[in-house]
RNA sequence: GUGGGUGUAGCUCAGUUGGUUAGAGCGCCAGGUUGUGGCCCUGGAGGCCGUGGGUUCAAAUCCCAUCACUCACCCCA
């Protein structure tokens, strides 16, 4: 044995999770998986460990840079799976045609990605996924949205009107790609404009047009783009990018149908919203903490049509979003919305002595089988820790075991902060 | 990859122009009360002051390097 001590620090990026974070985890996944199957969701899930090749895109896409990768014995390239929807993809293609469409799963993997840290950024998290699989109608779109607003109001948002604690920026790429398409700008260029439109909110007007200038856009092309981003009115989108535009009619579907879900005032429409990941081909979109004291996006999807294909599947209309555990934990901390003074335990046995354990194991076996959580307290130490305990763990009431009372064939209960009595032991029928 | 900030007890942090034996609060442990809590009182454990070098009679304090953590940019959940 080495007598170096090993550092008490988790691998960079990932994090213990120690017994009060976790209450907070199970309560988070609780409400995730409620809300899930409450809309007919399915829940799946898949290994941590992909082949590589799954990630292999166009280039552009910075996913594939943060990649842990790794080869493994018998010489298969390795990554860990960043994202799931290459996996759900996989899955999809696995079942051929013998799934009934359309299908509607879920999932909450935990996801790795090597990258720089900040607030709100480790290098792995748990991410809520809902996809639909084989719908193209924004029907989708609406119900994803509708799941992720009865999420955040379930946890105590409030998410209505002009005073939302969350928004959803609403975009489509197809409106992006077309118009651009009409200015004449296509190909190499019009991944470059995408990446500076995306970044437009962070560094302002000006050097909006300073860097597509700098990506050979005269300043007609330039105004337009950021005409465009300022949009946030159907009527005006409808006059710049017109009736025709696909994209546009998809959105003013989506909003209509959003309107009679009761979602829609919370939905923006923001053409600024582009999202990183290259396969989305048609509704964007992501939420975002109003107050702007967490500067990050809690929650991104999109509709991804091409998908299957590129990974030499059949055509396959899929929409979905991912939703991360670290920014919405930290958010709802920041808003003191997480749950506090969770009962752990129902009863806690008190035998006082170690000739009082028998009949208190006894006891606990009794009240375990009526479905009771119970903690029996072994050290023998004075009442004011015990009771201490007790109110720590949340229980609702002592059960305390001492000479005197195992001589009468009694346990003293008593009600955290309350009074106690004497009761007979054979009314926990033993 | 670029640029800031911070490293002192388990946690949050004080620590004066460099000056004896490095402090507080919280938490933990014990006692006051050999079997009745929350309050109070008393005591205790716990520190290579991130690490290495330098300046000095003397360094937690000044200088250099290094590592770690952290924030912002970039990207994204």
């Amino acid at each position: 044995m080495s007598k170096q001590s090993i550092s008490t620090k988790p691998v960079k990026g990932m994090r213990d999770v120690f017994p009060a974070d976790m209450r907070i985890r199970n309560w988070l996944f609780q409400h995730w998986r409620t809300v899930a199957k409450s809309f007919g969701f399915e829940e799946y899930d898949s290994a941590i460990v992909e082949s590589e090749a799954l990630y292999i895109r166009k280039a552009g896409d910075d996913i594939t840079k943060e990649l842990y990768t790794f080869e493994d014995k018998g010489g298969r390239k390795i990554a860990l799976r960043p994202e799931m929807t290459p996996t759900l993809a996989r899955m999809i293609m696995a079942k051929g045609g013998s799934l009934p469409l359309p299908a509607r799963w879920f999932s909450i993997p935990q996801c790795f990605r090597y990258e720089r840290m900040q607030k709100g950024r480790k290098r792995e998290h748990f991410q809520w996924n809902m996809d639909i699989i084989g719908l193209s109608s924004v029907a989708a779109e609406v119900e994803l949205m509708a799941a992720q607003y009865t999420f955040l109001k379930n946890v105590g948002f409030v998410v209505e009107g002009e005073k939302t604690e969350i928004g959803f920026k609403v975009s489509n790429r197809q409106i992006i790609e077309t118009f651009l398409d009409s200015l004449g700008i296509t190909g190499e260029t019009f991944a470059e404009v995408c990446i500076v439109m995306d970044k437009r909110d962070k560094i302002g007007e000006a050097a909006t047009i300073e860097q597509l200038s700098q990506r050979g856009l005269n300043s007609e092309q330039a105004n337009a783009i950021l005409n465009l981003l300022n949009i946030r009115g159907m009527d005006e989108l409808r006059e710049t990018v017109g009736e025709d535009n696909p994209g546009y009619r998809s959105l003013v579907e989506l909003i209509s149908l959003a309107e009679a879900m009761g979602i829609a005032s919370v939905i923006e429409v923001d053409l600024s919203v582009i999202r990183g990941l290259s396969y989305y081909t048609g509704t964007v979109w992501e939420l975002y903490d109003t107050s702007g004291s967490v500067p990050r996006a809690i929650a991104g999807g999109g509709r991804y049509d091409r998908l299957m294909e590129s990974l030499g599947g059949k055509p396959t209309p899929m929409v979905g979003f991912g939703f991360g555990d670290v920014v919405i934990t930290l958010l709802l901390q920041e808003k003191k919305k997480l749950p506090t003074n969770q009962t752990l335990v129902d009863d806690v046995i008190y035998p006082i002595q170690k000739e009082q354990f028998a009949i208190a194991n006894r006891l606990a076996a009794q009240l375990r089988g009526q479905n009771r959580t119970v903690l029996v307290e072994y050290s023998e130490r004075r009442f004011k820790h015990v009771i201490k305990l007790a109110e720590k763990v949340g229980a609702k009431r002592m059960l305390i075991i001492g000479e005197s009372e195992a001589a009468k064939g009694v346990v003293r209960c008593k009600t955290i902060g309350g009074n106690q009595e004497e009761q007979p032991l054979s009314d926990f029928g033993l």
